[in-house]
DNA sequence: CGATAAAAGGAGTAGAATGTCCTTTGTTCA
DNA sequence: TGAACAAAGGACATTCTACTCCTTTTATCG
C-alpha cells in the first residue's frame, strides 16, 4: 500500500459516503459501515480530520450524518490524501536516498521522476466519482459470482 | 515512502556496500555505516535476510563482512523488495478497495493499471549499480555545496 | 590451542500506529 | 422543554514497528 490505513480508509470512506447517496444528503456512519470491513469508531476520526480539511460537511443530531462538500467529480484522491497524510507523501523518492529533493535533485531523483508523474496525474484525475463507480462494479461482480470465490481470493488478501 | 523501512535500509546498504567495495570483497558493518544515518543493529538483521535470498553473501570472522552475492548490475531494486517486503506490496492496489486483483479487477485496478506498469519497470531496471552511481553522485554534490545547505535542506527531512 | 574478530540469533524495549470506549456537545422532533 | 439522536472529542488499550543489547556461533591468525 502507498499510502497509510488513515488514508485507506478516507478513500474508501469517501467512495462509499458517495455510493450512498452522500453526494446528495448526510449519512451516517453506522449505516456507512454495514456491509464493509471499514472500523467504524476509526473511521469517524478520519471523517473529522475530512471535515476540518472541507472535503466533507458534517451534521449533529436527528437526520444527521457525514456529505460531501462538493461535487463528487471535483473531489480528487490527491486532496484526500493531502488532508490526511500531507502532501509530502507522494513526492518522496521511491529509493529513499536520503538528503535528495527536487531543488537537490540525485540521479535516481530523475530516474524516478517519470514514475511520480504519471502517479501525481492518476491521483490527481481520478476523483470520488470514479471510486464510487468502481465499487458498484466490483459489488456487482462479486454478487455474480458469489460468496465461495470471494472466500477462496482471501488467500491473496493485501493483492487488490 | 512507498517501501517499509528496513526496505529502504535494504536498498541503501546495497548502495553503500556497493560503493565500498562490496561488490568485489566483504566489507564489515562497522564500516559500511560510517558517514551514513544507517542504524547498524538493525541494518544486520535486514541484511541477515538478504543473505538468506541469495543477494548478499556473509562471512565470519576476521577478514569477514558482507558482499554482493551476484554482479551489482544484475541485482535489481524488485528483487531487494521482494527479499524483504515480498512480492505482494508492488502489485497491491493504490485505492486500496478490497477483494480487487489481476484475477478479479475493478475499474480503478485498470485505470492503475498504467503506473503499476511503470512503476514495475523502473523497479526491475534499475540496479545497484545505478544505486552506487546515483550515491556518489550526491555526495559529490554535497561536498561541493557544503554543510550549510545540508542543513537547511533537513527542513523537508522525508522529501527526497 | 587460544585470542580476537565478525556475523547470527534471541530477547527485550520505546514509541508509534491502530483501534475502542465513554463522555460531551449540538440538533431535531414531539 | 425534554427526549432521542448523531457527531466531536478525550482517554485508554492493544498491537506493530523500529530499534538495541547481549550471547552464541564461526572463522582467522599468531
Amino acid at each position: 500500500m502507498i499510502f497509510t490505513t488513515p488514508t485507506e480508509y478516507a478513500i474508501r470512506g469517501m467512495a462509499e459516503l458517495c455510493g450512498r447517496g452522500g453526494a446528495d444528503r448526510p449519512v451516517m456512519l453506522d449505516d456507512l459501515v454495514i456491509g464493509t470491513t471499514l472500523p467504524r469508531d476509526f473511521l469517524a476520526k478520519v471523517f473529522q480530520r475530512l471535515v476540518k480539511s472541507g472535503l466533507l460537511k458534517s451534521a449533529k443530531g436527528r437526520g444527521g450524518g457525514f456529505m460531501l462538500a462538493k461535487p463528487a467529480n471535483l473531489i480528487s484522491l490527491e486532496e484526500i490524501i493531502n488532508a490526511i497524510d500531507g502532501p509530502i507523501h507522494v513526492d518522496s523518492c521511491v529509493v529513499g536516498l536520503a538528503k535528495c529533493n527536487d531543488a537537490q535533485p540525485c540521479p535516481q531523483h530523475d530516474l524516478y521522476r517519470p514514475v511520480r508523474e504519471r502517479l501525481k496525474e492518476y491521483l490527481k484525475t481520478t476523483t470520488v466519482t470514479d471510486l464510487a463507480e468502481s465499487l458498484k462494479t466490483k459489488q456487482a461482480w462479486v454478487r455474480i459470482v458469489g460468496a465461495k470465490t470471494i472466500e477462496k481470493s482471501k488467500v491473496t488478501n493485501g493483492a487488490y
